[in-house]
This record gives C-alpha cells, structure tokens and sequence, in this order.
DNA sequence: AATGTCCTCAACCGCATGGGA
DNA sequence: TTCCCATGCGGTTGAGGACAT
C-alpha cells in the first residue's frame, strides 16, 4: 500500500516526516539496527539519517521490517488461537500475539476487528430481534420451534441466516463460526464453534446445534414459509 | 469506462507503564 | 516521593485497492 508522505507545519517537529515509509527508509532503519542494535528508539532516526521520530521507527520495525514477521492469510490455526484467546483475554492484543510467532499485535487487532464487524452484524440482529420480539414463537408465528434445552435467540438467527445462505446441501454435518461462515469439514472444532447437523423434509427443517460452551446440543425444528425459503 | 462504496491494513495518536534521577 | 523520559499498548484514521453498479 503507497501514501502520500507530508509533513506537518505547525508542530514543533515540523520536518519530521509522517506516513508511509520508502524504501530508502526501510534499508537506512533496517542497516542501522543490523549494524548497532537497537538500543534508544530516541536517538536511532537521527542517527540512521531519517526525517522521522522514534515513535515511528519503532512501529516500522516491529510491526513490518523485524526479521520473522509474517505477513498474509492467518491458517486455521491461528484464527483458532486469536477466537479462543480473545475469548479469555479481551483485548490484549500484545498478549495474544506473543502466542503467535511471527505475528504483530497490530495486525492481529486489525485481523479481528474485520471479522467482528460481521459478528456485531449478527448480535445486532439477534438483539433487535429480542426486543421486538422477546418470544420466539411470535418473532417465528409460522414457524413451529422445538427445543429440548434452553436454546439461544442467536441459534436461531444462525440458522434462519444458514437456511438463506442455501450454499450448500442441506442435509449433512457441518461447522458454523461466529460470523455464519460454514464448513463441511468437521475436522476441527474450537470453543466459539458450533457444529450442526440438518436434516430437510419437504417443508420443515430440523436441525441440531452442539454448543460447546456449554455441552449441550440444541434442536429446532423450523417449518418452512414463503419469507424463509 | 466511469463512478461510488466498501474493505483492508499501515501508520498515527494519546494514554499507560516502568525505570532512573 | 515526585518528576521526567522512553517504551509499550490499544483505539482510530485514512489512503488506496477491490468490488459493485
């Protein structure tokens, strides 16, 4: 990605530079730790020959020029590692990233907070579908639900959002993450996880939902509607 | 092809923390 | 104990690319 660099004229800092780095930046900061070490973020842009404050070197070598840093897709594994540990941990980015070698806290948070943008979308909708409509026989008044455990209203907007989607065959066993992303594979399964299994008749839509938080299937039976199908 | 909108992610900013004087 | 400074952390921004119309 290429910015425009400026610098500010009304700081006191005036001729420090800002935005993104050249490529002459990256040799001149990259050349001056190999040869010196890192020892006074301070003192290093000045002695390294660059219009920039410490601040910014910093940033620029840990998050992007350090050696080992990876860049790309996050594997399976990782985006496990970050689901569970943001369960436990919150938003302790540095903390969660020193589990993941090669990986920065910067572009872990940046990671999360696009896949969460899809996950808020989703508790949005459950709740507004709560307050509109605390009971779920009247949110689903031609749809017949069955449950045998206290299942949740997000269960069923996962599964009206499955049964929309219609991307795959119906009948079977799949994964289902937070963001109604759906697997075939059930060959892993990690806490924020829920695994179902569908079954279609002709006009209903029986499914059942393992949540591993709480180790307890959940049933539905939903009947299908003009709306749903 | 042109334009608008959305998404990604590098970089910035402000605050917190820790260590030394 | 207090102050100062360097560093670390997390929230936010905005440029540019991708995609849709």
């Amino acid at each position: 990605m290429v910015k425009s660099t400026s610098a500010t004229s009304t700081t006191k800092k005036s001729w420090l530079r800002k935005g993104s780095w050249s490529p002459e930046e990256d040799q001149k900061l990259i050349a001056y730790i190999n040869r010196y070490g890192i020892w006074n973020w301070t003192v290093t842009p000045e002695a390294a020959g660059l219009l920039r404050c410490g601040k910014s070197c910093r940033l620029r070598w840990m998050n992007y020029l350090r050696p080992g840093i990876k860049h790309g897709n996050f594997s399976q594994e990782e985006n496990e590692t970050i689901v569970n540990l943001h369960q436990q941990l919150g938003n302790r980015w540095s903390t969660i990233a020193s589990t993941l070698p090669g990986r920065t806290d910067n572009e872990i948070k940046n990671y999360w907070h696009n896949h969460l943008k899809k996950h808020n979308f989703l508790q949005e909708n459950q709740a507004a579908d709560h307050q509109e409509n605390p009971s779920g026989d009247q949110i689903y008044n031609n749809q017949t639900i069955e449950e045998n455990n206290g299942s949740s209203g997000s269960t069923y907007v996962e599964l009206q959002n499955l049964w929309d989607l219609k991307s795959f065959p119906m009948e079977g066993l799949y994964m289902v993450d937070d963001y109604g992303a759906t697997y075939a594979d059930p060959g892993f399964l990690v806490s924020s996880f829920s695994q179902w299994r569908f079954q279609e008749n002709t006009d209903t839509l029986f499914a059942s939902s393992y949540d591993v938080n709480d180790g307890l299937w959940d049933y539905l039976l939903m009947e299908a509607n003009e709306e749903t199908v």
